[in-house]
DNA sequence: CGCGACCGACTACACATGTAGTCAATAAGG
DNA sequence: CCTTATTGACTACATGTGTAGTCGGTCGCG
């Protein structure tokens, strides 16, 4: 699967969101501290359109978009690299470092305990 | 921080597991299939020079690098950013996705499980 | 029917990154 | 001492990315 770089990322989601969407529309659910312009936008989506990872049907005059991957999937592969990477594929080490972090609540730790504990039934 | 890119990392985790390291040194350590020569590990050890994550002292009439920041931060620093970008900055959904996604091997889970466990008490 | 708003296509440009070559200086070895 | 191997500095260049402008065509409104 193409790379989505951070930029096209935000258009991305927007998409995920809601689909299908014209540019001017994209660019309107864009997050506004972004602070691009419709043309900004439109570069992202016909560079995303090359990419293959978003798809377009004709509407009159204009393009609808809608994404051509699943975020689900994306994010697996992009956080699968990012594990692969940082934790030697290890998962374990990921969860001991978030711990370790503060990125673990209390809640979080029940969370989990629950969701691991249904797994194994 | 400064962003490390990806061919940059490759670097930074050589002078991670040893420091300091000469330019050469750096060059065969760096995993064999980069496929990189020796002008392609200098300019990484400059760029990253430049942007303040390596640090280098004199060694006669070359440098010994090493690093400047600790590999620890930076892990947290990247792994926090994705968490942010794709599971809101939730941890509880990256580990329902990682379960999810076949990712968490039964040992796994009694890893976290017992880790958890001990965060607890 | 004519004109203005709007659309995608194309162009632009600076900076990041992957990848590597050149070169002047110098240390080391004979 | 003189040659050679080595070193960091600098240069090079294609591609990716952030950010946006221009332009020819066309749809809708009056």
């Amino acid at each position: 699967m193409e790379r989505i770089a951070e930029g096209e990322y935000a258009v991305m989601e927007v998409l995920w969101e809601k689909a299908p969407l014209t540019a001017a529309e994209v660019a309107d659910r864009v997050p506004a501290d972004r602070g691009w312009t419709l043309a900004t936008v439109k570069t992202m989506l016909s560079r995303l359109l090359a990419k293959g990872v978003l798809a377009h049907e004709q509407d009159g005059r204009r393009y609808l978009y809608r994404p051509a991957i699943r975020r689900e999937d994306y994010v697996a592969e992009e956080s699968g690299r990012m594990i692969d990477r940082m934790f030697a594929g290890r998962v374990t080490p990921l969860v001991a470092h978030l711990a370790a972090r503060d990125r673990l609540t209390p809640e979080d730790i029940e969370e989990i305990e629950a969701l691991l504990k249904a797994l194994k039934s």
